[in-house]
DNA sequence: GGTTTTCACGTTACG
DNA sequence: CGTGAAAACC
């Protein structure tokens, strides 16, 4: 661990006095590039350095799991293995570990799962038909997000209904009464309850509250603009003792309100805290002056936001490229063009290189392009793992055995493969559980009567309905037995195959059949860290990690070369020395759903000014003249956030057609070509032509013709390449004779 | 009760 | 256009 000055060494003097203040409350205002993550860091070694503070009462809370993992990389490079005493994990992770702990004085079960946003949706969607509501009137999606937004709010229902305002407030609460009785019947508690349900505990149990302000001595929390209210109680609570709570953020990049993030948080910090020192982080060390420029003036128009005069001593850098293209396809073309220009001509390689849009549907047209001029490509985010389906029916399985009152779970498997127990019959069980008022695993239990007298009689069901779910009951009691004698990996094969599930889905005739089976192989696969420990203490702390830690692939940490796919939201807390908007139109950049709003519209140009923050050296803006938006197309305006751009930071685009801030005009499809490449030069390859390609092998040209100044290319390639239609400027295709 | 067809719908996504 | 979920069909 180094002295307290050489921590110090090499920080500007606005990070130094935000790593030198230590007591009391403190707000840093901490904009793109100004080195936030280093200030935190360093703050908790100087801490630690300078007052003997065990590093053991310091926490930092951070917003995503990356983020902690990097600040714990960083914490053990500067402080070595203490670093490892040091809190630093997200909020809710934090509070999943303080409700096991302590959480049976509230009422919550040791062994409660959690309920990710999938099992919400369905949640709630029981709780309507429980409520007697028609999803076509009220759309479940709008209602969760109205329960949500009141749970992150610390409203209980009753709560909710006192300020209640309008009819449909009334429909929520009745919801949001179903909802909650449904999670507390099945000890489930979603994302929400993680946060909401620390902030009762400490709330009625002052004791365990006392215990944990005594812990923490110092509180950090990152990524303060997008906390919402129960976090900022929770804070607010754990730094409750000493007020020694620190704050890091940047209201210019809140990006998530939908999500609940309150922006008055950090708007009003000093509100809460008048006694706060202020420290604003405003040099960037990231951007070219241009780049910075660019993003400030388009940022400035803002209301809600704390004044902040970025600056940098980085270089003028080159001008900001904006470029308008025909369509999506043509923009995907003309980007990938740059970058396959840029790796050749300029120092860049494919991983500086980063293409970012509003909405996961456009990366449609980027990985088209990627896919027929052969750039390998990695797209970040898309549907994550443990949304897919056939592992969500395998950890419903799996948070049967461990909680088989959890309803959402056993809804979701109950005939899945199935063994039936339709619709009709699952219904009736429903109703008719509810009405002896007993839990669904319990019904069960009651048609399978009791070993002396036999199956049970008295019910509504079938003879073959009861058989049917008394088979049920006794393959979760079996794998339940199962469970106590062998490891996690074999209990997950134990469950696909007695439950016919594997089966089944081998017999089906889907296309995606291996695609399938090979996301199963890698949940054993995920489990396997867990094999060593008894498989039911195995499997609940291996379910707590997978609902709360669900691994964002590990952005940046691989050597290969690819060129990054993202959306808007997800660039956040990253950069790269080229970044590529596109999309930059009205109704997309801002999105349609955003315009008549201005509070969405702040939102919407701070997500622009996000976008453009994380560019190093180059940016560029691109924007499509017309779009196929929802099977159709239509012309889109450039986007208003363009037009903020001063022009003299701009240079006129990429090749010959690009328009600096062009009125929509009549294009001429035959007029968007590059001319890089004359049209009469003589076809590079005729058919037959055997040819080579870097990462497809041997081929034979099939055709080649002219297409836009360049050459399309269509080539057999032998194996498993197939044939590929390239580009010639791009494709690197040497003849072989 | 299980399978096929039609229909409606469509922003962003951390834990 | 592409996808998931309800409705119609076997």
């Amino acid at each position: 661990m180094p002295d307290s000055d050489a921590i110090l060494l090499g920080l500007n003097p606005a990070q130094r006095k935000a790593v030198e203040h230590i007591d009391g409350p403190l707000l840093i205002v901490a904009g793109p590039g100004s080195g936030k993550t280093r200030v935190i860091t360093h703050r908790i070694a100087y801490l630690v350095q300078t007052t003997g503070l065990s590093p053991r009462r310091i926490c930092a809370v951070t917003f995503t799991n990356r983020a902690a993992k990097e600040m714990r990389n960083r914490l053990e490079r500067i402080m070595g293995p203490q670093a490892q005493q040091v809190t630093a994990s997200t909020f809710h992770a934090l509070c999943a570990t303080i409700l096991r702990r302590d959480g049976e004085s509230i009422g919550i079960p040791s062994d409660y799962v959690i309920f990710d946003d999938g099992d919400q949706m369905d949640a709630i969607k029981r709780s309507m038909e429980a409520a007697e509501l028609d999803p076509k009137r009220y759309p479940p999606r709008s209602l969760l997000s109205a329960v949500s937004s009141a749970k992150s709010q610390l409203m209980s229902p009753e709560a909710y209904l006192a300020h209640a305002k309008s009819y449909y407030d009334e429909v929520v609460q009745r919801v949001y009464v179903e909802y909650e009785a449904l999670l507390r019947r099945s000890q489930g508690l979603d994302f929400d309850d993680l946060l909401a349900k620390t902030a009762k505990l400490f709330k009625e149990a002052p004791d365990v509250k006392a215990k944990y302000q005594d812990r923490f001595v110092h509180l950090m929390v990152d990524e303060f603009q997008d906390t919402n209210m129960a976090q900022y109680q929770l804070a607010k609570d754990i730094a409750g003792k000493f007020q020694n709570i620190c704050v890091v953020g940047d209201p210019d990049q809140s990006i998530y309100s939908w999500r609940n993030a309150d922006l008055r948080n950090i708007l009003s910090f000093q509100k809460d805290y008048p006694t706060a020192q202020v420290v604003n982080l405003d040099q960037s060390y990231r951007s070219t002056k241009t780049i910075l420029q660019a993003a400030r003036t388009v940022i400035a128009v803002n209301t809600q936001r704390l004044e902040q005069e970025l600056w940098t001593d980085n270089e003028q850098g080159e001008p900001i490229v904006m470029a308008e293209a025909y369509n999506e396809e043509d923009e995907a073309q003309e980007v990938l063009k740059e970058v396959d220009r840029l790796c050749r001509t300029e120092k860049y390689s494919l991983r500086d290189c980063v293409v970012a849009y509003r909405i996961n549907a456009q990366s449609r047209a980027l990985e088209e392009a990627c896919l027929r001029y052969g750039i390998p490509y990695r797209l970040i985010g898309g549907v994550r793992f443990y949304q897919r389906r056939e592992v969500k029916d395998a950890l419903a399985y799996l948070r049967l055995l461990q909680d088989p009152y959890d309803e959402i779970s056993l809804a979701r498997v109950i005939n899945e493969p199935p063994r039936g127990i339709g619709k009709k019959t699952w219904d009736d069980f429903t109703r008719w559980t509810k009405q002896q008022g007993i839990p669904m695993y319990a019904g069960f239990q009651v048609l399978a009567g009791d070993d002396e007298h036999g199956p049970s009689t008295d019910h509504p069901f079938g003879a073959r309905q009861a058989q049917s779910m008394v088979d049920f009951l006794q393959l979760l009691n079996g794998l339940r037995t199962d469970a106590a004698e062998m490891d996690l990996p074999h209990l997950i094969d134990e469950v696909l195959s007695r439950s016919g599930y594997r089966a089944h889905m081998m017999e089906s005739d889907d296309t995606d059949v291996e695609e399938r089976l090979e996301n199963l192989k890698e949940l054993r696969g995920v489990t396997a860290p867990y094999a060593d420990m008894p498989a039911l203490e195995g499997l609940q702390a291996f379910l707590e990690n997978s609902a709360l830690v669900q691994d964002q692939d590990a952005i940046g940490e691989e050597e290969q070369q690819y060129l990054t796919l993202i959306t808007l939201h997800q660039i956040k807390g990253l950069e790269f020395p080229v970044v590529f908007m596109v999309g930059m139109e009205e109704g997309l950049l801002p999105h349609t759903r955003s315009m008549d709003d201005p509070t969405q519209l702040e939102e919407e140009r701070r997500l622009a000014y996000v976008g453009m923050t994380r560019a190093k050296d180059r940016l560029y803006l691109l924007r499509a003249f017309r779009r196929r938006v929802l099977g159709n197309t239509a012309p889109g305006a450039p986007s208003r956030f363009l037009n903020a751009v001063p022009l003299h930071l701009v240079s006129p685009g990429i090749g010959v057609k690009a328009k600096v801030r062009a009125e929509p005009v009549v294009y001429d499809r035959r007029k968007t070509t590059n001319v890089d490449i004359p049209v009469n030069v003589a076809p590079p390859f005729k058919a037959g032509d055997k040819v080579s390609h870097g990462s497809f092998g041997q081929g034979i040209i099939v055709s080649c013709n002219p297409a836009g100044g360049d050459f399309e290319v269509t080539v057999a390639f032998l194996g498993e390449s197939g044939v590929k239609r390239l580009l010639h400027s791009f494709a690197k295709l040497d003849k072989v004779s």
